[in-house]
DNA sequence: GTTTCTAGTTGCAACTTAAAACTTAATCTA
DNA sequence: TAGATTAAGTTTTAAGTTGCAACTAGAAAC
């Protein structure tokens, strides 16, 4: 079932306390986000990945089996037409969609300047989603010059502005 | 300065009218995020991008020329001390914020389920920033289950809602 | 003026990808 | 029910990419 064996070449791996790389040894080889876009787009068999994406077959089945083994995709065998396999996102694959829609967007903004089609809309008032953004506690939208890094351990708990001593050192050498 | 020329393998491309395929061919390519995550940690020489993330200093060249043709990062001899360069995040680059920290906090939801340290505050109250979300146009948070695809060309413009005859079949077959 | 430092480049072996042909099992079709 | 077809892979092989280690070139330090 697993064509290639899994990438012996460098992984990007857990250094520093940094969730990033974890994603990325999934979702950062190339085609995964565009099997997903597919998979959002309700493509759940072999073919349909293989027509929509345009990449080889060897290269899907082996992703299809690294996204199944990574829980982001479940494989199931129809139960009614036993050559068929079906593909669905799980929760973790669901989860995935924000990031999704941030690239998606970020795309559409600075590469193509074209408004992407389709697009998702409430499906209660068929109005278009918002620009995916940073929110505060309050739910101000933050830019980047609104930000800084700090140590969790340094983390202010709920709302009491702890004592710290040199508040400086922090922000810097973020990990 | 371009060490490998660019990628003669199968290219992530425009199909349809997605900007995803766009996104991806920038920063789908591998170290690409690790890269943009140390830039936005204010790491901006070669060799502080080598020692923080650890890959080959051929491939570190190379994703760094990809990054600066593709207006990510901007490069600049120092001044001071004409054997050093920096590298430093444009506007297009730090736009790709929301998309980093939405993979981050996927990563850490399902991949690590350890916070990553260090984490994003807001400078005004030094409060984390929230979990990034799905927004309908009123600020609602939206899941995958309240969403729906829509043609761009049968969107209900400034909320009048049009007379679409057939509704159904514009949900199908998403780009 | 020699050493060191920074940002690369080069060469090569190991690995991955892409394309096309092949396989295996299940289902139509006549 | 034999033969064609479909779905989901696997195999083969060439071409492209990566990783490592050693090398280079220009600027600064000593």
């Amino acid at each position: 079932m697993t064509t290639l064996k899994h990438n012996e070449t460098q992984h990007i791996s857990d250094e520093g306390d940094c969730a990033l790389p974890h994603a990325l040894s999934l979702m950062g080889e190339k085609w995964s986000f565009m099997i997903l876009r597919s998979a959002f787009d309700d493509v759940r068999h072999f073919e349909g990945f293989l027509n929509k994406i345009g990449l080889a077959r060897n290269i899907l089945a082996n992703r299809l089996a690294r996204l199944t083994q990574g829980g982001i995709l479940a494989r199931t065998p129809c139960p009614n037409d036993r050559r068929k396999v079906e593909y669905r996102l799980t929760q973790k694959g669901l989860d995935l969609l924000p990031a999704m829609l941030a690239l998606r967007q970020w795309g559409e903004k600075w590469a193509t300047g074209i408004p992407s089609t389709p697009v998702l809309v409430d499906q209660a008032d068929r109005k278009p989603i918002k620009e995916i953004t940073i929110r505060s506690h309050d739910d101000r939208v933050l830019k980047w010059q609104d930000l800084c890094w700090v140590d969790v351990s340094q983390l202010d708990i709920d709302g009491e502005t702890l004592d710290i001593v040199d508040e400086e050192a922090l922000v810097k050498n973020i990990g």
